[in-house]
DNA sequence: CATGACTTCACAAACGATTGTGATAACCTA
DNA sequence: TAGGTTATCACAATCGTTTGTGAAGTCATG
């Protein structure tokens, strides 16, 4: 491998010249740089990581965790990382979380052996207060997307779900139903609280009673739906709406529907949260709530930059975007929503 | 940060027993071993991992290239890979390759830069050729999954795609088809014609005759599928089954064979391949082959990581592993398969 | 012509580890 | 007790950069 010292050698000057003249720097003759330019070209030269960041105390690097980075719903924000690190030099090193107990280790590898500038963290499990803290406690500047948390000293990113459980909800009211269920996800994640409040206060502002026996709990994947949504078949009067916290379980929910005979969106509609990139696909297409996942990796990224080039600009940013509702065929209007409920029940059984 | 001269300074020994101590090298006391390696957790030292590299010349990182991290079919192998990694102590660097076009970016960032100690290629482009000629060249070590080239400087690990193709076919010839269609991948792909192959060798085998009317191409995504069944319906006499080269074509086909108004697996049998985390759930679940990503992934790991710590061992590793038909839902027996063609589909029209 | 201000470069000290070599002390053997 | 071996450690070089400082050389100004 090529280094500093063979360019200086060749070109005849002190490695210190190459140095400067290469990264642009004040104190070096126009006609030496060319040549050192030039030079370091022609024999193959690139910088070591390893020897830059040992003095520099910069890595360029940037950590990024989240719990499983296979699943399809992280694929936008990944992407924006992606664009915004490239664009501004610098490189993604991914971790899995998984469980929470893995964390510490990645934690150990990441911060503790120097190795990335600063972390992004994406979603995370309920266990994850701890592990934050102790970013906060090292030093480490970093960014969570998907909570709100409102200690000042985090950077937060995520997407306003009472507005997404909210529009999602009233997508339906607007289509005439007034008996809509509501699959939630695991309540002890704010993210599942807050789509939950969305949906009742939709419901609260079109003056229709909140029904307990309506919301049926779930965990955010496939199976919760599925089962879910046989719970709720049962349900009497049965519902002709329902509101999925989302796309996973509405998968589950179609498929529950379908078993029993039912059609979507003629006897029951169907509304998702994520807009994921199968719920075009399904059978009807899902109506859901799409989380500007593009942007939000993307704000993240620029932010944790911006941050660790400027460090005196200090953390407590929040960013909240809004979410947006894409109709599909998996919703239509309630072709019963003037007809008494009993009589409306009664056909279904 | 604490460094080793900080631990010294507290021990009061020189800096270079603190190394020899803390990774159990040979010539240092076994009483002020233990004082160092007390004194080191007291403190909270963690070796810095730059200038360890700068050193021994070892990032003990890995560098993993495939065409979109956020594939599904990459899951499994991602787990095996990092299985291995957190196992022998070397961390992962991802990088997407998406187009060839920015795979030059990612070798210098992670080759030229010495970021890694060592690749494995996952999949990929069918322009990677140059870029994998440029690691031979360059000397990295480096494993390829999902390929098998012949070069002898190349280690490689895929699955036997002729014998999948195979199983695949022979099951529905099993089940009493005879006019079963093919939706292939991209034919230039060695997988995809691979797979064709195992499908005209189980047709020949059963002294079924090749009809090229009923292979349709496709590029191994649900678009294609969708479209490629769609030709597949209109086909005379109709197929009472279809292979398809992989479940996201499936998915497609399903779906096209669903708005004709027929059934799975009643009408047509299908049958995928890959056995993707979503093949299991759709209506029906889809009968698949099966390929051992995790094993795959953990493999490629081991041999690198074998080849790392003993480069005297050389390249030229090949490892080709069986694939695994999963029987579901959506293939049955040729409810035909005595009766003349002409009457079968006369019936369907 | 002397003084000062630039320009351009070389020198050397870091950064935090690893590792070869040599020095000291301890121990053993004859 | 002399000579030799061994155990334990300190010293210093090194990895490939960056960066502060000082030494020339150039130039202009009064």
């Amino acid at each position: 491998m090529v280094t500093i010292k063979d360019i200086a050698r060749h070109v005849g000057v002190s490695p210190s010249v190459v140095s400067r003249a290469l990264n642009n720097k004040y104190g070096v003759k126009e006609s030496t740089r060319q040549m050192i330019v030039q030079t370091a070209k022609e024999m193959g030269y690139h910088p070591n990581a390893a020897a830059r960041t040992l003095v520099t105390r910069r890595t360029m690097t940037i950590g990024v965790i989240m719990a499983d980075i296979s699943e399809p719903f992280y694929s936008g924000i990944i992407k924006g990382l992606e664009f915004v690190a490239s664009e501004s030099g610098y490189t993604l090193l991914f971790s899995n979380s998984y469980e929470s107990l893995e964390q510490s280790r990645v934690v150990q590898r990441m911060i503790d052996a120097q190795r990335v500038d600063g972390m992004i963290i994406v979603g995370s499990n309920v266990k994850e207060k701890a592990y934050i803290s102790s970013l906060v406690d090292k030093g480490t500047p970093f960014v969570v997307i998907e909570r709100s948390y409102r200690d000042p000293r985090m950077n937060c990113i995520w997407v306003d779900n009472v507005m997404g459980g909210y529009i999602a909800t009233k997508h339906l009211i607007d289509c005439g139903h007034t008996r809509i269920a509501h699959i939630t996800g695991t309540l002890d994640v704010e993210v599942a609280a807050d789509r939950l409040k969305g949906y009742r206060k939709a419901l609260d502002e079109a003056g229709i009673a909140f029904s307990p026996n309506l919301v049926v709990q779930g965990t955010f994947v496939w199976q919760t739906g599925y089962s879910a949504m046989k719970t709720l078949l049962e349900t009497r009067p049965l519902c002709t709406a329902v509101f999925v916290a989302n796309d996973s379980m509405a998968f589950g929910a179609l498929q529950a529907i379908a078993e029993a005979g039912l059609s979507v969106p003629h006897d029951i509609s169907v509304v998702g949260f994520d807009d994921l990139q199968f719920s075009s696909l399904t059978n009807p297409p899902l109506t859901t709530v799409r989380q500007p996942r593009y942007e939000m990796g993307r704000d993240a990224a620029r932010l944790l930059v911006s941050r660790l080039n400027h460090p005196e600009q200090g953390d407590g940013t929040k960013i909240c975007h809004p979410p947006e509702l894409i109709v599909r065929k998996s919703t239509t209007v309630c072709r019963d929503s003037d007809q008494p409920e009993a009589i409306v029940t009664q056909q279904r059984q």
